[in-house]
DNA sequence: CTGTTAGCGCTTTCAA
DNA sequence: TTGAAAGCGCTAACAG
C-alpha cells in the first residue's frame, strides 16, 4: 500500500486507528476489526484476542463512525422526529425508545419540527426515522422533496402499508368515560382533540363506544373541541358548559387541553367536581398539582417506543411492513377532579 | 482504478454516486465535487457548471455523508445533551440552536440523558457539542472514560475556561424581585433551585442584590428550597410560609416549582395574591391557564439557542474558549399572582 | 487461526 | 478550465 510514516510509532495525538491497534498488538487490521467489532462465527487464539483488546484499551481506540458507515452502508443510528420538544408525552415514547436503542447498540437522534426538512437533515446520518408527530403535517418522510427514509409511524396509524405503532386509544378514551358513567354522570361530555390527528378520533371513538354500551345518549352538544393545547381546552370548555343541556362531566382528549379546560371552568365560577368532573388522556408530573389534582388515564408510552425501535429494525432487516397496537392496559389514576354528579 | 460496471447506465435504484453525476455531465467526478459541494476561488465555464447541476438534479444526487465525513474528517452536524425533553427552557433554546444551526449549513442532533454515556453515542457522528444541562451530572463530555468532544456549556458556567454561553439569570432574579419590591411588599421570599445548578446560584444572588438595593433585610427565614420541580416546590412553598416572619410574596427560581407552590399555597388556604404574590422566573404558555394565572419574566432563551451554536462553530474553527452572557433584557410579564400587599 | 486485498464515495492536491 | 490519482479508516471476501 506504500504508507509513509510507519504506523509503529503512535502519531501525536491523533486518535488511534485500527491500523494503530494492530501494530501494537502485533496482527492484521482485519483481524482486530473482527475481534472489535464483535464478530461471530470465526476462531482464533484467546491469547490474541486478549492482545487485541489490550492494546485497543492501551489506545484508547474508538472506531471511526464514517469509515465505518462509508463501508458497511449503515449508521447504526436511527432516527425520531417529534413536533416539539416541550410536551411529556414525546418524552417518554423518547424514553422508551433511547432505553431500547441503547440496548441494541443504536443511537438515537431526535430531531424536532415539521418531518420534511428534518428527513433531509437526517437522511444519510440514520437508517431509518421514527415518526412520531401526531397529526400528518407531512406524511411519511419522503413527501415533496425529502429524501425517503424507512419509516415508521408512532402514536399514530394511516391507510396503506405504512409501519406503524400505537397505543389503544379508543381504550383509555372508553376507561375514563366509563370512570365517568360509573360515578353516576349521564350526561358526558367530550371535549375532542384536532380530527385531523388519528389519535383524536380514535379518543373520539372510544367515548362515543362507551356511551353506547352505557346506554347514554350523545347529542351534538356534547362534543366539541378541535384542540389538543390549552387554550383550545380554554375555549372549547367555555361553550360546552353553556350548551343546554349542559354536561356534567368532561372527558378530555389530552391534559394539556385539560388544563385550559379547568382555566375556563375556574373563571366561569363553575366547581370541579362539584359541578363538573373532568378527566383527561395521558399523565403528567403537573397533574396532582393543579387546581384542582386532575383525574386521568396513563398510557403505555414508553412500551411503544421501545417496541417502536425494535419495530423499525425489523422493518429495516427486511421484515415486512406491521401494524401494532400495544394491548397494556391505559391505567386510571383517580386524583381530585372527578366526584358522583351533584344530585344524583 | 479498474471499476467493474461502466457508470454509463445508472444501475437500478442504488442512489446516485458523484461518478454517475460526473458520467452523466460528461465531466469528472472531481469537477462535480467542487461544483457540488460550492467551493469558492476555481474557475469553470458556466456552461460546464450549468451541465453538472442539470445531472445532478436529474439523477436527484444526494452526497453521502459517511464518504464525506471520511475524507474531510468532519461531520457538519452538532449535538445538544438536554437533560429532559419535557421542559419549556430546554425546547426553546434548542428552536433557537436549530434555527442558526439550519441556516449555517449544520444538522443538529438532540439526545437526553446523563451527558457522559451520550457522549459515547453522539462521539463521531457529530463535530461538536452543546451541553445544555443545568446541573453538574458529569462536567462537560471528557469525563470518566466517556471520548472528548469539543463542548460549550448552554445555560450554565463553569470554573477554569469552558466555553459557555448563559442569560443574565442575576438580572432576571433581580426584575422579578424588584417587582415585587415596586409593589410595596418587605417581606420578600425566594423559593430556589437546587443550588448544584449554577442558573439557581445566579438566581439567588439576583434576589439579594435586590432586596440589597432596596435596603430589605433578607434573614435566613426568607429562603428556602433546593428544587426545580413541583414537588420541591410545593414542599419549599409550605414550609416558607410557617416561617415567623411569614412572607408576603414569594419569587420561585423557576415556574415549575412555581406550579408545586401555588398547590401548597392553595392547600393551605392561603390566597394568591391577597395573602401572597407570586412571580416565577422563565415563562410558559401554561402560565396564563394556572390558578392565579402566574406573572412571570420571560429570558432571551431562544437567542442563547443561536447564539450557542455560533459560539460552538467558532470554536471548531480554532477561536479560543469565550464566556458569553447574553445581555438581550429580560421581560416582565405581569399576570394575576401578584398584587400589593394586603395592607400597605 | 491469521493475513492479503480491494474498495465503500468523496475531496484535494497536483498536473495538464 | 479540467482531469488524474491518491487515500480518509474500515470491513469482508478470499487465501494461506
Amino acid at each position: 500500500m506504500g504508507m509513509g510514516p510507519l504506523p509503529e510509532e503512535q502519531s501525536r495525538d491523533r486518535p488511534a486507528r485500527l491500523r494503530d491497534v494492530a501494530a501494537l498488538a502485533g496482527v492484521d487490521p482485519s483481524l482486530v476489526s473482527r475481534v472489535l467489532s464483535g464478530a461471530t462465527g470465526f476462531s482464533i487464539r484467546p491469547e490474541t484476542r486478549m492482545r487485541v483488546h489490550r492494546a485497543a484499551e492501551e489506545l484508547d481506540y474508538r472506531p471511526n463512525h464514517a469509515a465505518r458507515s462509508l463501508r458497511t452502508a449503515r449508521s447504526m443510528a436511527v432516527g425520531m422526529v417529534v413536533p416539539n420538544l416541550a410536551n411529556v408525552v414525546y418524552a417518554r415514547i423518547h424514553a422508551g425508545a433511547a432505553e431500547r436503542a441503547a440496548q441494541v447498540g443504536y443511537s438515537l437522534l431526535v430531531a424536532t419540527g415539521p418531518t420534511a426538512p428534518l428527513a433531509r437533515t437526517l437522511y444519510g446520518r440514520i437508517d431509518g426515522l421514527m415518526v412520531a408527530s401526531a397529526t400528518s403535517d407531512a406524511g411519511p418522510a419522503g413527501d415533496d422533496d425529502a429524501p425517503t427514509l424507512p419509516t415508521v409511524l408512532v402514536n399514530r396509524q394511516e391507510d396503506g402499508d405504512v409501519p406503524s405503532i400505537t397505543v389503544d386509544d379508543e381504550e383509555g378514551a372508553d376507561l375514563a368515560t366509563r370512570h365517568l358513567l360509573d360515578l353516576g354522570h349521564v350526561r358526558v361530555a367530550h371535549l375532542a382533540g384536532p380530527q385531523n390527528a388519528d389519535t383524536a378520533r380514535r379518543r373520539l371513538h372510544g367515548y362515543l363506544r362507551a356511551m353506547e354500551r352505557a346506554g347514554a345518549e350523545v347529542t351534538g352538544a356534547l362534543v366539541a373541541g378541535e384542540s389538543y393545547e390549552e387554550q383550545g381546552g380554554f375555549d372549547a370548555a367555555r361553550e360546552l358548559v353553556t350548551r343546554d343541556p349542559a354536561p356534567t362531566a368532561i372527558f378530555v382528549a389530552n391534559i394539556q387541553a385539560a388544563i385550559g379546560a379547568l382555566a375556563a371552568l375556574r373563571e366561569l365560577g363553575i366547581g370541579v367536581p362539584e359541578d363538573v368532573s373532568v378527566v383527561a388522556l395521558h399523565d403528567a408530573p403537573l397533574a396532582r398539582f393543579l387546581d384542582p389534582p386532575l383525574t386521568t388515564v396513563r398510557m403505555p408510552l414508553e412500551e411503544m417506543g421501545r417496541r417502536a425501535v425494535t419495530m423499525l429494525l425489523d422493518y429495516l432487516a427486511g421484515g415486512d411492513a406491521q401494524r401494532i397496537r400495544v394491548q397494556t392496559a391505559p391505567q386510571l389514576i383517580e386524583r381530585r377532579s372527578t366526584a358522583r354528579p351533584r344530585a344524583t
